[in-house]
RNA sequence: GGCCAAGUAGCUCAGUUGGUAGAGCAGCGGACUGAAAAUCCGUGUGUCGGCGGUUCAAUUCCGUCCUUGGCCA
């Protein structure tokens, strides 16, 4: 199979609040596209005001797939985005139509595109055995705990990177073998598609910011901090969530349990989203064979269209 | 108009018994393998409100002016 014969897939990335949902609307008009969402928060249902999901009128003039496919009380993650990514290009695919892959959360796209290790799956009883331990005798001891198990990843993560110690511990006790060896081994095989990987990057800063201010006091005044309260009555919700850690839901939650103030819930809000945009911003640095596009410059629309039409090329 | 307090990093403030200053937050850069909108790391020269004076030396003491609060008229 030569490689032009391979099916190809458009990668949409970008910084948030940088025009992805617009610009992919604008090629729904010009190509038979159907968008795949590569968005951490958009995939849990009843999370509305504060994701920037699609409005419904958007919804029903496209296809889109993994919106609102779990509830706020599950979690997702990037082995699940790349399974369910893959197959839905395939069927995208057959159905003679293109898939259009646009997200913000550049971890599931480097999943897809560079697959990842066979790791066990998160385990809830692991995690929670992990924490109690954690609370009795300090992270650092369990620091020092992986760190006899498995040295090079104890080496690589910092004491207080909790969230890393307590993975790499998981894995251990599930599977008795070390991440590192783990990481070690062959990654599952490349893709069978042909990628086209295209980001939105502001030439302006301030400007961006400027945007993410005007959007999340959009989201506040379509009713962020009610969702969150109907929310909170609707499940069995906590802060540890990772729903209620997205940016927004978690200062949100703050706000109501009486932790910050209304102006602070603003401010924490801007602060959270602009820290998000820069994490952002440096994986797209990070990532080989990404044509970048200025989301500031007028003719961009047209010139990204352009470009898809030229991968295509028949 | 009088009295009092405050004016120090983008913001909130600490501090220097006189030797030109430091935290938190923000910002910026980076890392990233089943929670990733997460988690973690690195990064602080700013006429210490202006002008004078004392002093070897003032952001620190003194005077004066300006600004902002508060109180009294």
């Amino acid at each position: 199979m030569s490689r032009g014969a391979l099916p190809p897939a458009v990668l949409l990335m970008g910084p948030t609040a940088s025009g992805k949902t617009a610009l992919a609307m604008a090629f729904a008009r010009r190509f038979p596209i159907e968008i795949i969402s590569v968005d951490s928060a958009q995939v849990y249902r009843d999370l509305d005001a504060g994701t920037a999901k699609p409005t419904a009128a958007e919804l029903a003039e496209v296809p889109h797939h993994l919106i609102d496919i779990i509830e706020p009380t599950q979690a997702y993650s990037a082995a699940r985005f790349r399974t369910d990514a893959i197959g839905l290009i395939r069927e995208i695919s057959a159905r003679g139509r293109i898939p259009l892959l646009v997200g913000g959360t550049m971890l599931y796209f480097k999943a897809l595109r560079d697959g990842l290790s066979e790791l066990p799956q998160s385990d809830a009883a692991v995690r929670a055995e992990i924490d109690a331990e954690a609370a009795q005798r300090g992270w650092p001891a369990l620091h020092a705990e992986l760190a006899s198990v498995d040295s090079a990843t104890a080496a690589r993560l910092k004491p207080n990177d909790t969230q890393r110690i307590q993975r790499a511990l998981e894995i251990y006790r599930l599977t008795g073998q070390p991440m590192s060896k783990l990481l070690g081994r062959r990654k599952r095989t490349g893709l069978p598609f042909r990628l086209v990987q295209l980001a939105l990057v502001p030439s302006d800063r301030g400007a961006l910011h400027r945007r993410i201010e005007a959007r999340f006091d959009a989201m506040l005044r379509l009713g962020l901090v009610d969702e969150v309260r109907s929310l909170k009555d609707r499940y069995a919700l906590h802060p540890g969530l990772p729903s209620m850690r997205c940016v927004g839901y978690r200062q949100a939650w703050q706000f109501l349990d009486g932790s910050i103030g209304a102006g602070e819930l603003r401010d924490r809000g801007f602060f959270a989203t602009r820290q998000l945009a820069k994490r952002q911003l440096t994986w797209l640095r990070s990532m080989p064979g990404v044509e970048t596009f200025d989301c500031f410059k007028p003719g961009m629309e047209t010139v990204t269209s352009e470009r898809i039409e030229a991968a295509f090329g028949s």
